[in-house]
DNA sequence: ACGAAAATGATAATCATTCGCAAAGATAAA
DNA sequence: TTTATCTTTGCGAATGATTATCATTTTCGT
């Protein structure tokens, strides 16, 4: 597998933006999170990323996926039962719909309990940062 | 550290309810957790058991941990950074603030948020089994 | 192109959690 | 209460995910 001339100027802008060095290894990563439409965990991203630069490692996954979150490029979950899972961070915050009985994990958001937790939080005397909302369902049918 | 009379009764009949044999391992773990105001994790929870049942192992801790989450005597949280943490599961249900700074954890509730959760695991077709919401902040001022 | 600083691959180390097994303990029936 | 059965336990080894080490390579401003 190849990434073309334009993938490869966006990532690397993207890089850039974030303020982190360029290699080939970091390109490979982000673009593989950029395309992913799931909530992959470290092994799998670097199996894809492998599959476009067959020489990144596993350590440097989780060195460059520690980055990425550090410049707010990625997110980190910690969904129940299994490992870390990652995606590449969107405009518009969401959150999560996780299928218990497939383990698919699907997006959402409420304007409303955004609202809701902001007035909580300073209710309580707290500025908040962020959030994390997961909601563990069954598929009705 | 020993456990009166009493707080051994009432523990004893928690684990019959449960459904799981009475040992007291398990006596000693679930009083601990029962009189935690945190949220300790294994290796917390090993220590502070061994005061009052100094037989007890660190597996056992993970053994007993589980079979009373499977009982839901126990909830397992994994807030960010860091390993499981545990609590007992209280009559109604909570959420948690996280202080980004003290790594503290406090517990609150809003019936609304939990009533629009429902709605929108309906809208989307998912009968809600159980939710997570955490929110990650720092203290004003 | 040059050189300082940062990133990399390979592998060892760490941390949390689980497993395997022989011995000890709990429960139900006699 | 004694027995018989099935479960739980402690210990230590095994596992799985993640991080650290370090010599080598790469990036990027000058």
């Amino acid at each position: 597998m190849k990434l073309n001339q334009k993938d490869q100027l966006l990532i690397v802008s993207s890089l850039r933006d974030a303020g982190v060095r360029v290699t080939k290894q970091r390109v490979a990563l982000l673009y593989i999170l950029d395309n992913a439409k799931d909530h992959p965990d470290a092994i799998e991203l670097y199996k894809r990323a492998s599959e476009v630069e067959p020489t990144i490692s596993l350590a440097t996954v989780y060195r460059t996926l520690s980055v990425l979150i550090e410049a707010k490029v990625v997110h980190r979950h910690s969904f129940e039962g299994g490992g870390a899972r990652f995606e590449k961070a969107k405009r518009l915050h969401h959150d999560h719909i996780v299928d218990l009985n497939t383990g698919e994990v699907i997006e959402f958001n409420s304007e409303i309990i955004e609202k809701i937790q902001f007035e909580i939080a300073a209710e309580m005397g707290y500025e908040l940062i962020h959030h994390k909302l997961e909601l563990y369902c069954r598929k009705i049918n």
